[in-house]
DNA sequence: GAAACGATTGCACACGCTTGCAATGGCGTG
DNA sequence: CACGCCATTGCAAGCGTGTGCAATCGTTTC
């Protein structure tokens, strides 16, 4: 195990020939050097191949630039996008996002944030699963920020963004009405995540408004593999859908390729799909997903925003998902 | 701006009534603590929310635990689910990833790399571009860690791993000729990374040595819409091939839904599509694409192996990536 | 020419932790 | 009982930074 030899300020100093604090002071923005100085550290320093030790800094500065990304399965399109813009904002505003991977159960999240604690992380943005209260309330204790995307737990001083859920979910279910569907239902999966019930509570409610029956069928993760068996359940029903509300594209997916080739089912003219989510594969002609975008660059800059400037008094965000129409459902 | 009010060890000292260095102790395995004082200052601890600093400690270690993960386009399908097992696989080794989001450009990669060296970071693992000799220079000389993942530059001290990409692409190409095909084609992007290249070549040189000429075409990123702008090119030839290996699975989807739905027609009766990467796509049913495997989990097993024991003289490692068969190329 | 001022610089301490070293005390052995 | 051994513990130095404070120096103003 090699010992690691960084090339440290005093170094840089002395090649310099200037004092350690005119070297610090040549890299923190807004200290007093004369022009002369700061051209010899500089030149010193990028002979040595130096560069400021962030771990020190942040000691001092107790602010260590570190964002703390919390999530499961990360590979999933959309989540995978979501972390794709939130890494990018997060640089644009001179921070570092660290990836932690957990298993969707609550301790491992709970684990997460113990995680994001040691290392001192300005803030922790968590996608999935929701810890114990008395964790968070170590964190929140200890000044660290906390920004809670699509869970529904209150926390106190917490940011929590989440979407119109329920109101898409209305929506979706008068696109489908208006597009002359007469048997509706929800394919969920079994996670039951805060966002997705609330897509299925919407979208009951619109039928029962409407009075009619909305048949609900609730399978595994939420995957394509689910979307397919989900399928299977809800088109052998006695009274056959000709409208499917999907928790998501995955599922929506699933579905459409498992109505096609397993029960060959045209869609729309058969079948009307909406998904949620607006991943990239709803645009392949393939699918052609009729979906909710999720709007992954405005929660990431509302999240960005609110932990790069002063903690302002908001506690939560609603943003919109807006309906993309594609061919998955018949008119638009 | 709220100071953060992290608690320290010596407020965990005090509260057990020992002295610093125990509570320092208590949370370094293999220190000499009694058992006694052990529980009374993790008793304390977990009273206060203590957490040791990781920031200090690794000033101290000079081993930060941090593992520095450069890529661009961290959505795809495939460098998503490459990062999952990093992720995963890292924090089975207690560290930790921090992930950069580079524009991938080789100018961003070093960017990133310096970012890594502030941080102290005990690695960095390359997904995406190459950057400078001179920094990577710095990184090594520091004592830092450096993987390489599909790229093909030789670094002195890095850990390079590879693909069999070019006799990937020759089997493929005796594949698809047992299928019966006569007319032959590369869809590639004009991304030229290494391994794009490498299959490119080995799949032209394996019609050489068949004294088969293969069409080459060349449009854009690596993504599913590059695949449908290069379908229309290959297949508007005047002699058509019915063979075509694609640089990834994302084109290879493009491809087969312009063949499908722009010329109408069947796969794999009169078009034979091979793919790369096998991501999750590539086993719906709308594709059933025959692909090659990334072996994502070995990969990343490979590097936090090499990165988490003795450094190894092992300097490059060649993976395979296995052919998965599906539907779409004949027989199989 | 003296005084006042502002820009620049170095010193020294603090941040929270690890660890070598020496001191302490309990214990077994001769 | 004297001795040595070992486990435990506290002290203090050091890791690489940022920054308040005082000192220095050049310049401007009266």
């Amino acid at each position: 195990m090699s010992r690691k030899i960084f090339v440290s300020a005093k170094e840089v100093a002395e090649r310099a020939g200037v004092s350690r604090s005119a070297v610090s002071r040549t890299f923190t923005p807004g200290a007093s050097v004369s022009e002369e100085t700061r051209r010899r550290v500089v030149e010193a320093a990028e002979a040595l191949g130096y560069h400021v030790n962030h771990l020190a800094r942040g000691l001092m500065r107790d602010e260590s630039g570190i964002v703390c990304l919390i999530a499961a399965e990360l590979d999933t399109p959309y989540r995978a996008s979501l972390i794709r813009a939130l890494t990018r904002q997060l640089q644009s505003a001179s921070k570092i996002a660290m990836l932690v991977n957990t298993d969707r159960s609550d301790e491992s999240v709970g684990q997460a944030l113990r995680l994001a604690i040691s290392y001192r992380a300005d803030a922790s943005i968590i996608l999935s699963g929701m810890p114990d209260r008395s964790i968070t309330d170590i964190c929140l204790k200890s000044g660290q920020r906390l920004v809670l995307i699509n869970r529904d737990e209150e926390r106190d001083g917490a940011l929590m963004i989440n979407l119109n859920d329920r109101e898409a979910a209305q929506r979706a279910f008068l696109a489908l009405l208006r597009a002359g569907c007469r048997s509706f239902a929800f394919a969920n999966s079994e996670a039951l995540t805060p966002s997705l019930m609330a897509r299925e509570e919407g979208f009951r409610e619109a039928g029962r408004k409407h009075g009619v029956e909305v048949a609900v069928e609730r399978f595994g993760p939420t995957t394509y593999q689910s979307g397919l068996v989900l399928a299977q359940r809800l088109l052998t029903r006695k009274t056959r859908p000709d409208a499917i509300f999907c928790a998501n594209d995955l599922i929506a997916c699933g579905v459409m390729d498992a109505a096609r080739y397993q029960f060959k089912l045209d869609i729309p003219s058969q079948l009307c799909l909406v998904g949620f989510d607006d991943i990239e594969q709803a645009e392949w002609s393939s699918y052609n997903l009729t979906t909710f975008a999720q709007p992954v660059d405005e929660i990431a800059a509302e999240a960005v925003a609110w932990l790069a400037h002063a903690p302002s008094q908001v506690r939560s965000r609603k943003l919109a998902a807006e309906l993309v129409w594609r061919k998955s459902v018949r008119g638009g």
